[in-house]
DNA sequence: CTAAAAATAGGTCAATTGTCCTAGAGTGAC
DNA sequence: GTCACTCTAGGACAATTGACCTATTTTTAG
């Protein structure tokens, strides 16, 4: 169907652009012409800015879904599944060299706007937190997965920032090694420890 | 000087307004009306919003610059001077809470619009970094003092990302409480490993 | 006191914003 | 072919934006 194909072509160029440029900052106009349709099109599929805005974080909620469901077929081991996740740092660095987090940034521009959709935006967070927690359970059922979750999801917020602010590729690179071991030393019968790594 | 004291309101205003709002979605009557002057009187102070911009950061620099000067001074152990800056975090929560880190925000969203002024705005990052990195190579000379600094700068960071996300009081409490134990061990001369201390 | 300078107020401007509206073009069912 | 429906185009709208301009008022200097 085109219509389905002209709404999905719109929630995709949004994206984008939320990414690059942030929602506050992106106009009906610039996505209306990254999809070369008019605005009157536009409004057809989408009544006020927040409802794309609204169809974005679903997209992108839905998208993860779909990475982490991948990452659960994939492996067995939840460490190295862990591994995926902070890997992504690495994986996508260049747009996170130039954009940040797409996760992140969103996060931070609705709630400072106190924008109703903030909380749906944290719904993105949350099923990064629990989907770790998940793991780390998996891993040892006495810890606390739901701390040791938030410690590796908030040290890679941490190094997307400083990644955008600096752009230096050691720097990141020294620090998802560091994640690693630490989810290793956590899990002792993970494979994941390497030697010489350890000590910062 | 009247003049300057206006000046010097209007920079202020929009500190926090920035802060608060971002700069992007602050507007010229939002901080003319905050300092209850007509914006006729603003574009006699301010000829355009980017050298609101710079002004606000140079304000910024130079308050962080007198906070560190303030640490350097109170205490000669550079371990309790770190300890200073990763207690911000609980310091400063209800704001963060709110707001995120003032540094880490800015820092992002002009980065996103590859503002002229971002890498001015770095230069705070930038300034953080410096100086952790003193005190890193105070306490081990040997060490890699900038590796450890920008640690506990995105640390840091992440921290306050998670905690504007999820306003979880317990969390920034255990990390801040990881963090200086991990300056501690990286420092065995240091006193913040004492129990107890930790909790502040 | 007076004249120059600094400071303030408020109007105006073009451009852009999100939103709404109507007029068509395309498409499928019967 | 006709009719109903989906889809598209583009104009119009009020509001807001950053920016400029010219009058006043206030302050300062001599």
């Amino acid at each position: 169907m085109k219509s389905s194909s002209t709404r999905q072509q719109i929630i995709d160029a949004a994206d984008e652009l939320f990414y690059a440029q942030g929602f506050g900052e992106t106009s009906f106009a610039d996505i209306a012409k990254s999809v070369s349709i008019s605005r009157g099109n536009f409004y057809y599929h989408f009544k006020t800015k927040d409802e794309i805005l609204d169809a974005v974080i679903e997209k992108r909620l839905s998208d993860r879904e779909d990475m982490l469901r991948n990452w659960d077929k994939m492996s067995g081991n939840p460490a190295e599944r862990i591994a995926c996740f902070v890997r992504i740092l690495i994986v996508n660095q260049t747009k996170i060299f130039a954009y940040g987090c797409p996760v992140g940034t969103l996060t931070m521009e609705l709630a400072k706007l106190e924008h109703a959709s903030s909380g749906n935006a944290n719904r993105i967070m949350g099923l990064f937190r629990d989907w770790l927690t998940r793991q780390f359970s998996e891993l040892d059922s006495d810890a606390d997965a739901e701390a040791q979750a938030l410690h590796v999801l908030s040290w890679s917020q941490g190094v997307a920032t400083l990644a955008q602010a600096f752009r230096d590729e050691d720097f990141v690179r020294r620090e998802v090694d560091q994640i690693l071991d630490w989810v290793g030393r956590v899990s002792p019968s993970s494979s994941l420890r390497q030697p010489g790594l350890a000590g910062i």
